[in-house]
DNA sequence: TTGTATGCGTTATCAG
DNA sequence: CTGATAACGCATACAA
């Protein structure tokens, strides 16, 4: 690898004047100017960002903690964060914390010896108060944390709202919302809160499932929905808190020779591909995937910048009505 | 951020000394070491791996470059190479080029000057020669480089062959292989001509059906299969790229009214949690996404080590018999 | 308009 | 057993 010196020589300059023409500072004739670039392309030079983000005491990297990409909506999350960080000319370092929460600890304590210019947190097992040290631009997803760790998320009431509403509004009786752990203080766990008061405000019997905590296992999902018809076989309505568990419901509805929509209706969370990919077409709540990426971005870069940011930082939902009910 | 200066004043030795206890170099004595221990604990101290990487010439960072990682193939992919390479001491930069190929180029130059000491190219629209100048630690999925860049894949011929031959002996007279744009120069063709040559030899009527380059719709695939059944309404077998495209046949077929796998059998390819997620659950090619990530890594580790690495990487495949068929 | 010297945080070499 | 110093590749302040 070339480095500045090899360029300096090979011009017939120093250091300093073929840093100048890198990154155009100061006055410089065009003709070392041009040598210079010569100098470049024949060496085929690439400045080292290793240097230079030592020197600057900035990385252009982003260090990006999510449960597992393997997730639709990680997945498309992370592409959207890396599309939009891209666009800023940052670089993100891709964490899959298998919701563990040493791997979280761990994988934070990497990227700040990494000099990241910040993170982007979309798994929270850890406790509160384990951001206290770090000392960096950080936005969490889904989690309101304690202090003023600024947060994206969309608006999960109103999207269990919606959920619910829809069940109840096309005759649903019985209902069921499956979500994730609720002691994990996500937001998501508002959802529930939701499905809740909107069940009861209109009267509508409702019970709520939990999965484990740190399954993503869609073969848990189906076992999970199995057992819940064993227990209620009149359920007629079912709310997911993403849409591989609403395909999971889909099956076991299938396995149980019960119609959707006739016997059962059901609702996911997310609206990532799968939803409109698969038969019947999954009736969702659409999270601005692509949206919320990009303000988590935005939100590090203003930190970056030492401006004042928003805690919250709520975007809207939308109901995507399809064949699920 | 406190650096190795503020723990050696801190401990009342000199850098040298803190840097010896970092590294567990040379003798040191138990009184100063603990000293430093303590210096470390209380400032919190992290080494800083920029400046280590500057100085070692080593960075421990790994780019992976995708289509996108919103694929499931790649996702999986991605999560697979992430964890593997996470259990090496490496950390892994991700791109996502969109199959675009000035975006592919930007992210390899992006890439060496970031130092990164190897990168998986999952991602091939650039041409042979491009890779000449990336004088780096590289692996290829799924293609085959003029010269000796190594690469990884499964056995696409066979994973054709299995497939067809599969459709074949379930009694197909009329087959298809929906597969990405053959133009590519993609090992993944393989399967094409596995698939032309195994039903040619059994004597079964066959076409083959192209996406555009840069497609990754499934609206898009769903298109082009509603166009298939229309040109040949009898059509009684298909075998597709991916598990994706095989749940878009599906669809296809249902919305046409045509019972799967009475009138229309299918096999996918890949085996991602998809396939045995949806119903009916597809029949498919299993890739053994887990080892051939780690496989990519090893091979990348082994080029550090100036190891000679084998060119080619072919892990087998399998079939999985599910309901499609 | 260009060059010299210094420092970013770390590690290795060589003395002591 | 420990310390001074140079070097990794680059960019800036200050001179010239």
């Amino acid at each position: 690898m070339p480095t500045i010196k090899d360029v300096a020589e090979k011009a017939g300059v120093t250091v300093t004047t073929v840093s100048r023409v890198l990154n155009n500072r100061g006055y410089i004739s065009e003709a070392t100017r041009k040598k210079v670039y010569q100098a470049m392309e024949g060496l085929n030079y690439q400045p080292n960002e290793l240097a230079r983000s030592l020197f600057r005491g900035k990385s252009h990297l982003l260090g990006l903690i999510t449960p597992t990409v393997a997730h639709p909506f990680f997945a498309e999350l992370s592409a959207a964060i890396e599309g939009y960080a891209h666009s800023k000319g940052y670089k993100v370092l891709l964490c899959n914390s298998q919701l563990n929460r040493e791997k979280e600890k761990e994988y934070i304590e990497m990227l700040k010896r990494h000099q990241v210019d910040g993170i982007i947190m979309a798994s929270h097992t850890i406790e509160v108060d384990e951001f206290a040290n770090v000392n960096l631009p950080i936005v969490t997803f889904d989690r309101r944390i304690k202090g003023e760790i600024p947060y994206v998320s969309s608006d999960n009431y109103q999207g269990g709202k919606l959920a619910t509403n829809l069940l109840i509004d096309k005759g649903c009786q019985k209902i069921a919302h499956v979500c994730g752990n609720l002691s994990l203080d996500l937001l998501a766990n508002k959802r529930n809160e939701a499905f809740v008061a909107t069940a009861r405000e209109r009267g509508v019997e409702y019970y709520t499932i939990q999965t484990e905590i740190n399954v993503f296992e869609t073969k848990q999902y189906e076992l999970l929905i199995r057992d819940l018809f064993n227990e209620h076989p009149d359920l007629d309505g079912i709310f997911t808190n993403s849409d591989l568990m609403a395909v999971s419901a889909i099956k076991v509805c299938s396995i149980l020779k019960k119609k959707i929509p006739d016997d059962v209706r059901i609702v996911g969370y997310d609206d990532t591909n799968i939803a409109s990919l698969v038969l019947p077409q999954v009736t969702t709540v659409r999270q601005p995937i692509e949206k919320m990426g990009a303000m988590a971005i935005d939100l590090l870069i203003q930190q970056m910048n030492k401006e004042q940011v928003p805690v919250d930082n709520i975007l809207p939902v939308t109901l995507q009505e399809r064949e699920t009910t």
